[in-house]
Parts: C-alpha cells; sequence; structure tokens
RNA sequence: GUCCCCAUCGUCUAGAGGCCUAGGACACCACCCUUUCACGGUGACUACCGGGGUUCGAAUCCCCGUGGGGACGCCA
C-alpha cells in the first residue's frame, strides 16, 4: 500500500519552525516510502485563519523546498463532506445534539476544577437506553457531541514513543459541530485523514492527547486507522516552550538571518534524530537515511550556534554564484551595490568560509565595494608615520606589477624582504588602508580581486589623508 | 489538580544486556598550521537523574521516587 503522510498547519500566522520540522519528517517519510506527501490547510477556524498566513505558510514550505505532492487542500471548502459524515454519525447514534450553553459549561468545568478534578462534561444531553432526555429548550441551537465509549482503554503504537493507552474515562463527549453546523478540529481532522486516505499521521507531540479521541471517532466511523508517529516538541534553549516573544520562531526570521534553506532542514533533521555520527548531510542522503524509528522520543533544545556551524557548513559547500544572489541583498540593505566591484561571487570565494550566516558574509564583503577609511583606532595602531612611508614604498612598487594573485604574492614577498621586516608589518597596514579592517583574507588575494586601479587609488587617498 | 509522555557530556546525539575504562558533533580551553582573522588539524574538559530489583553481567529490562515537557476549549 502506499504511504501517505501530510502537514495540516492552521493559517494563524507565520510557519513556524516546529511546524518545518515536523513538515520535514512527514515529508522525508513519505519521500523514503516513494509515498506522497499531502498539504492541508485546517482554516476552520475563522476568527484567526488569514489568507496573508495561507501564503506565509506556502513561502515558507518552498523556500525550504519542501514539496507536496498533493494539495493544497482547503477544510472550509470541504464544509459540505463533514455536514453529511455528521448526519450520519447522528442518524447512526455515535453522535447526539447537545443543548448546555456555553455558560452551563463553564460553570461545570469551574466546579470540577474547584474540586480538584478534571473539566469534563456530565453528559446530560446524552442518550441513554431507558434514559429521558431534559426537555429541549426554546430557541437554542444545539451543538453535536461525539458519543465516547464510557470504557474500556483506547490504545495504540506510536511509531515514535512505543505503545500509549489512554482510559476512555479519560475522555469526553467532545464537540464536534458548533451550533452553526461548523466543524470542529478533531472532527475535521479524522474525516480527513480518512477521505484523503492518510496512512501515517506524522504531527507534534502536543497531538498526543488527541490521538485517542480521533481513533475513537474513526472507530465509529468505521474507517481503518493510520500509524501514528508523535514527534517531539523543540524547546528553546532555556528549555521552555519557544515563543514568539522571546525567540526565533517563524522561517522568515531564519531567512532573514542568512540561514540557508538546506541548513536549517539540516539543523532540524538532528533535533531529534541521528543516524550515526552524521552531522552535515543533503536531503537526499536524509530521505535515504530517514526513519521513524530513529526518531527520539524526548524533546529537544534549539541551539543556535551548532545551526550556524551546520549553516557554514552548508555554505562552504554552496556554489558561489548561488550564495551571490542570496547575499547581494543583504548587501544592498547595508547600502552597498554589488554590481560596482568586483564580481560577488568570487568576493564570496574568498570570503565564505569566515563567516556562518549571509548577514555576516554581506558585512564583510563591504569593503569590495566601497571605501572607508580605516577607523582613528585602526589607523593609529597600523598607519603611523613609518606604516605609511613604508605603504608609499609600496605603493610606488605596485606600479608595474602584472595583476595578479601569484605575482602579487611574490611582489609582496620581495618587498618585505627589502624593507627588512616581517609579513604582518606590511600585510596591517595594507589591509588597514585598503579594507578598513584588518580581518581579510590573504592581501595578494585581496589586492588580486580588488584590482589595480582600485588598490592604487585606495592606497593613494590613505596616503593623502592627514594622519 | 487530573491524564499522557520523557530522562546519556552545558547543548544535539550514538548506544536495542557483554563491543562502553560510554563514541561523534556544537560550544569552551590549549597547541599546531598561518601574512591578520578565519578555515583546517591535534588534544584537553565533560554525561548514563536517584533508589531498589531482574541477570553471571545493565546506560540498555522492571518498579518506585525525583525532575522536565505536553494536554485538559463551541483553538488548531
Amino acid at each position: 500500500m502506499t504511504v501517505r503522510t501530510r502537514f495540516a498547519p492552521s493559517p494563524t500566522g507565520l510557519l513556524h519552525i516546529g511546524g518545518v520540522r515536523t513538515a520535514l519528517f512527514s515529508w522525508a517519510y513519505a519521500r523514503k516510502q516513494q509515498g506522497v506527501f499531502v498539504l492541508r490547510i485546517e482554516d476552520t477556524d475563522l476568527e484567526r485563519s488569514t489568507p496573508e498566513s495561507v501564503k506565509a505558510i506556502m513561502d515558507g514550505m518552498h523556500w525550504v523546498g519542501l514539496d507536496y505532492d498533493e494539495g493544497p487542500f482547503y477544510q472550509m471548502q470541504r464544509m459540505d463532506r463533514y455536514k453529511v459524515v455528521i448526519q450520519d454519525m447522528l442518524a447512526a447514534g455515535t453522535a447526539y445534539y447537545c443543548y448546555s450553553s456555553k455558560e452551563e459549561l463553564d460553570q461545570m468545568r469551574a466546579e470540577a476544577e474547584a474540586r480538584g478534578e478534571k473539566p469534563r462534561y456530565d453528559r446530560t444531553w446524552r442518550p441513554e437506553r431507558g434514559k429521558t432526555l431534559p426537555p429541549v429548550p426554546e430557541g437554542v441551537q444545539p451543538v453535536v457531541r461525539f458519543r465516547n465509549p464510557i470504557d474500556g482503554v483506547v490504545a495504540w503504537d506510536d511509531a515514535v514513543k512505543g505503545r500509549i493507552e489512554i482510559g476512555n474515562v479519560e475522555l469526553d463527549d467532545l464537540i464536534i459541530a458548533r451550533p452553526d453546523g461548523t466543524p470542529t478540529y478533531n472532527f475535521c481532522v479524522v474525516v480527513d485523514d480518512w477521505d484523503m486516505g492518510i496512512t501515517h499521521v506524522i504531527r507534534g507531540d502536543d497531538h498526543v492527547n488527541n490521538t485517542p479521541r480521533q481513533i475513537n471517532i474513526l472507530a465509529a466511523l468505521g474507517a481503518p486507522l493510520p500509524v501514528y508517529g508523535h514527534l517531539p516538541m523543540i524547546l528553546n534553549a532555556n528549555g521552555q516552550k519557544m515563543s514568539k516573544r522571546r525567540d526565533a520562531v517563524s522561517v522568515v526570521d531564519y531567512s532573514e538571518q542568512g540561514i540557508l534553506p538546506e541548513a536549517l532542514l539540516n539543523y532540524l533533521a538532528r533535533l531529534g534524530w541521528g543516524h550515526g555520527d552524521e552531522e552535515f548531510f543533503t536531503m537526499t542522503q536524509f530521505v535515504e537515511w530517514f526513519d521513524l524509528k530513529n526518531v527520539s522520543p524526548s524533546p529537544s533544545r534549539f541551539d543556535r550556534d551548532k545551526m550556524l556551524w551546520i549553516n557554514q557548513q552548508h555554505m562552504k559547500a554552496a556554489d558561489n554564484q548561488r550564495l551571490a544572489e542570496l547575499t547581494a541583498p543583504f548587501l544592498t540593505k547595508l547600502g552597498y551595490d554589488s554590481t560596482q566591484g568586483p564580481a560577488l561571487a568570487e568576493v564570496i570565494g574568498l570570503l565564505k568560509e569566515r563567516v556562518t550566516n549571509l548577514v555576516d558574509l554581506a558585512a564583510q564583503a563591504t569593503y569590495f565595494y566601497r571605501h572607508d577609511a580605516a577607523p582613528a583606532e585602526l589607523a593609529a595602531q597600523h598607519l603611523n608615520e613609518e606604516a605609511r612611508a613604508r605603504l608609499a614604498r609600496f605603493h610606488k612598487a605596485l606600479a608595474d606589477t602584472a595583476w595578479d594573485a601569484p605575482t602579487l604574492s611574490a611582489a609582496i614577498k620581495t618587498f618585505v624582504a627589502a624593507e627588512g621586516v616581517k609579513m604582518p608589518l606590511v600585510g596591517m597596514p595594507l589591509r588597514a588602508a585598503l579594507c578598513g579592517t584588518t580581518q581579510t583574507p590573504s592581501v595578494d588575494l585581496v589586492l588580486a580581486l580588488l584590482g589595480k586601479d582600485e588598490v592604487l587609488k585606495r592606497l593613494s587617498h590613505t596616503l593623502q589623508t592627514a594622519a
């Protein structure tokens, strides 16, 4: 049988990092099993769902490169189907109308809590053999409740957590349709998973408690049960649930931080999953290795340092031209024009392994596109009288040097020898004068890339500027 | 509070009863490489939550405790 998995976010905000990880594992499982990955938008919460959020989710999925085979399906477009199923259940007696008001329920809940019990519906309107129901109140639109089994145990073999059992006594007769007839989450999920032939429900840990309810409804419907696999949560560095206020939670945050999508996925994959000692890998490898059996059942903390390290590894492996396209916007944001100067791809080739993200990469690249004078402190340290005199002599020596890295390297060595000093005494002032910083790649490479005219111009400019 | 889940270095993890004087990675520290800063290399540091069992033998299995997380909506 073909494996079918799904990612079912609700469009109530940006694509969350935890959502990406859930999607990633669900996607990887489908790909590994040569199955089908479905995208479903759970938009039945009219208050909070927005078209912008739908777009943000799709954009996020696209950015990160998780492609889906079917969908997106929208639950709001499946209302007719849900209503038919609800009518069927009403007719079959597996669901019933409940006229208890919200206020009554709130009161019930408060009382239960006061008694230290689990808040539960008192089953007033649940039909039983030989039971007389209260008179139907005037003008009240009823909700529809699922008739959950009273006793027994619901159990399933979770693909990541192992066997989980929950007694039916813990479960409520949950509401499956509101007074206006719109169905609720747990019900829609069940009908959708059934209709869409989902074989493996891979989702967040926070749904463990929904699973027995869904299994009961599925059973009442006579639908086959999928395999469930519940992924552990991703916590922030302090071990708390990720929060929008404190933590970078949406994918756009990461793209803005200059993280490569493949690096984000690689890092996320390593959170709660492992394959021997493998740390750095492509999505192709991940899919090849992935198995729910190797997913850890315990929650893990997000470690920014490690993500940045992974990102650096992916940058080193990435094509320079592609990196250039990704970096250009950051440079623009900093006010630099990367078309005025050396090819950005070459600049990046020189710099990329020295940084951990595209933001820093852009920041490092700036001195190739604009000549800023060395900060006073740096000038004081490296551009004193002696150093300037030496740079003046170097400027002269450069005048008729061929402009390629090996020649420049040789020229520098010759000059250093002629001056009778150590390399740093030439290199550091040169960096300060040319780049406005002393942290640069080899000066010969910088010189070569900057170009002869530009180098001579910058040197002259520095030498003309008062000490 | 009730129910459910979880528990190996600071962090992510390897580990399916003997291969474990517990391996890898990030971070941290030292050294090497080096034309600065990085990259890279070498090394150091550091963990099986506690207590009981089971077993010839337990990080691995069982029980209890403790700690952490999640869920208890006419949200999803």
